[in-house]
DNA sequence: CTACAGCTCCTAGCATGCTACGAACAGTCC
DNA sequence: GGACTGTTCGTAGCATGCTAGGAGCTGTAG
């Protein structure tokens, strides 16, 4: 098994620290699907892969095993983790508790002008790729919204706790591919943030805000159900949570 | 510099991953004054102080990096981070943020009697550290406290965050040794949070803990102000983020 | 056919060699 | 004296050797 050398494109010879591009080698092969989870791999198959030395990688992975989206299992190598359902539901407990504050300040914010136009600007990126049906692109642009929203409210760390959170369930919608909600629906939740944020109305926005993020995580609560085949229900989970 | 090999106990053959000993050394030698912010370290001396090779250090120093609680310097050490008065204030931010709710859901909570005698417990070991002035003790069951609390919420995302960010702000106490608040003022402020969790009093419980969050925060963002010699004020970076 | 014992293979984890490169210093030229 | 250049030194980062130990297979006994 150990020299199934795992088809990543290897790594270009490109200037930074080899273990930066490695978390970002792996973060894209579990997005499309190159890495699953439950699958088991090792240190020795991605090196190989990725033509670059083991040390580096091992030094990526045990960086993922931080933020929670691998685990090593000793003397037998590692495996993606899938979220479970409560754990999305706790997730995005603390999404909505970081982020409606945040959406809150945003909307109160020092300089409208600059934010409103960012906001609109990250939309129209949203909505483009929406048009094509480009999903990778469009969680990208996504994410930026989000990001862009915390940035606006000034706290750094919230941000980066967010960031993190998101993308540690991203690779849950990548990978089971719902589609229940198509891309323009969720941009159609977006409208209502953005127009209250440059509208200047702290409370429309928040309840905007609310009730985008709780649509979203009840359909991941439920997708993650789904793929363990587990007979609890959606609101069980989520309001012990949240 | 490279042979002055930092005095650190060298770690005893035990069981378990060296990187996280490594981990919990650095930790320690910061807490007791033996590691300084602004000092400059390397991975070699840190290897040689503990008895160890230089991988498990480096391993160790990567996710104290990415916690920010260090800094790596490219091709010249690493430094330990003093957080910046902002800093501090983002992190009370997200504190409250997330605790508050926490406390709420433990006041409501199901099983009031389990979580109650925990409380008194833990309490009892915190008046105990004060009564002695051990003042590491102490520290030890305040974060056991927040961290009973946030259990009792049930949300064990956002009680790993809290942990995260209550021990990158201890070692800022813990060095700068401000005696404004004796630790027999931290337990009165204790008292009515628990009081009104074991009464099953929400909305009492959160107005405690926002007033000892908020006093705690203060008081570190005004350690650190003290400390960077900035003419800033406590309230102008406070109410910015919080 | 089943239970079990031994063996092989692969792994994480640790130790250590190697290299490119920034910093600080010393020596030199103006 | 002051700017500038060459050199030394120590560092992070990467590659690679080494080891103990668990998983799973294979052959064997019952």
């Amino acid at each position: 098994m150990a020299d199934e050398a795992l088809e990543l494109e290897p790594l270009t010879p490109f200037p930074g620290r080899r273990m930066e591009q490695a978390i970002a080698a792996v973060r894209a092969a579990i997005d499309d699907g190159r890495m699953k989870p439950g699958v088991k791999y090792s240190v020795y198959q991605l090196a190989e892969g990725l033509g670059i030395s083991r040390t580096p990688v091992r030094d990526a992975l045990l960086r993922l095993e931080e933020v929670g989206l691998i685990k090593f299992e000793a003397r037998q190598g590692f495996r993606i983790l899938l979220p479970q359902p409560k754990e999305i539901a706790e997730i995005f407990a603390v999404r909505l508790a970081l982020e409606l504050p945040a959406v809150r300040k945003a909307a109160t914010a020092p300089d409208p002008a600059a934010l409103s136009d960012a906001l609109l600007h990250q939309q129209r990126l949203m909505r483009d790729a929406a048009a094509i049906g480009n999903e990778h692109e469009f969680a990208h642009h996504d994410l930026g919204l989000h990001d862009l929203i915390l940035d606006a409210a000034d706290n750094s760390r919230a941000r980066a706790i967010v960031k993190t959170l998101r993308e540690t369930t991203r690779l849950l919608g990548a990978n089971t591919a719902d589609k229940t909600r198509t891309l323009t629906d969720i941009d159609d939740e977006h409208t209502p943030v953005i127009d209250a944020i440059i509208a200047g109305q702290p409370d429309e926005a928040e309840a905007a805000m609310r009730k985008h993020l709780e649509n979203t995580g009840r359909l991941l609560v439920a997708q993650a159900l789904r793929t363990e085949a587990s007979d609890r229900s959606v609101d069980e989970i989520w309001s012990a949570v949240v």
